[in-house]
DNA sequence: CTAGACTTCAAACGATTGTTTGAAACGCCG
DNA sequence: CGGCGTTTCAAACAATCGTTTGAAGTCTAG
């Protein structure tokens, strides 16, 4: 089948087009840029993949299947201790974010990503996420609700679409925050989360 | 949509060109889709902007030039009397690009496209934005700096980040929050700033 | 070792990209 | 009216786009 000892021509075009995705956009990184920095066949994209936007799906489920599954395995192991708060709930939520962002093989490349399919206003793509990864928000959302009883359903509404922005932003490294000299990635980023969870508490 | 009588071949461009530049992107959006949604020649873009880059930067100094200056009267107008505090400075801040998106004329839209320059990490564009409007956000942060004193800088910089961040993925319409559907669009963007200035602060 | 399936390759497809060109049409002043 | 700078136009430019093709190469099961 495949799985070669290095990595598979699968595995490195999806590498390579993360990397040019987060750079220049969906539309902006071009297939042959792909393949070069792959350094495989142009060809080898339609044939692994069948189309370009297959690969840009395709480069979302590699890292979002999994980082769904941390999330709702954390706020569940939560739920089950009744150590649901506020702050351990956002926790659940971006933590698992972090780790990934730290993940040596451009984590935080894919944070960037993300947060281009938010800028997306596209549907074909909104609505892949939507559909493949829509539960896990909502799922969240109910958390939430049953932290936060007092609130009516739209006041709470509003603040979590709001919260949700502060994350996708922060995590993407938009902002003009350099990382401090002294820092380390790790540190920086570790620093990131616990601000986030802070604020956003603050704000919810 | 357009008119073809009362607007200048100029702005018949800018005004497609920031519609189709917020539905596909910069690099999706081809000055040829352009031509045709402003109903002009397609070489009317090179003899009007010179380039396609240049088009892009004119999009933004149309609405940018704008808001900075109300952004920063409001600010000083603030100082002079007196009435500087957490959520005025915010106000300040927010209102002006809430008025912006209320403009009949596209001003939502272009909070979309203001967003996707976010997203593009692309160094030309970040550093014409950052060269050209750095200022204003210089500005806000010196007033929170002495609206917030205890907090040390590097605190507060954190908290600023991610209030641009809320701010910035809220005023594009990113979220999941549709609108009421007895509200009209401005009871729906009145409502997001003022939940926007809440939380914001509190997270401040 | 051979047969057959899987993968890679160079080359080419038509379509579309940003940009340029020179002529035609326009609008204004004398 | 004629003349002239400004604007618009259809057409074409080379470059690049996503995708397809058929042959060459690689691998494994028998």
């Amino acid at each position: 089948m495949q799985q070669s000892a290095q990595f598979s021509t699968r595995q490195k075009i999806l590498g390579a087009a993360e990397e040019l995705f987060a750079e220049r956009g969906f539309a902006g990184a071009s297939l042959r840029q792909v393949t070069a920095a792959a350094k495989v066949n142009l060809a080898a994209v339609n044939y692994h993949f069948g189309s370009k936007d297959n690969l840009i799906e395709e480069v979302f489920r590699r890292r979002l299947d999994e980082l769904s599954r941390r999330r709702l395995e954390r706020l569940a192991t939560l739920e089950a201790a009744g150590d649901a708060s506020l702050d351990t709930v956002l926790d659940a939520f971006i933590t698992p974010a972090l780790e990934l962002s730290l993940d040596r093989k451009g984590g935080s490349v894919f944070m960037r990503v993300l947060a281009r399919a938010f800028a997306e206003h596209n549907s074909n793509l909104r609505t892949f996420l939507s559909d493949n990864y829509g539960y896990v928000l909502k799922d969240f959302a109910a958390a939430f609700t049953r932290l936060l009883p007092q609130l009516d359903k739209q006041e709470l509404y509003w603040r979590l679409d709001i919260a949700v922005g502060a994350l996708t932003y922060a995590m993407a490294d938009f902002g003009m925050i350099q990382r401090r000299s002294g820092d380390s990635e790790r540190e920086h980023r570790e620093q990131m989360a616990k601000h986030l969870i802070h604020f956003t508490a603050a704000g919810l």
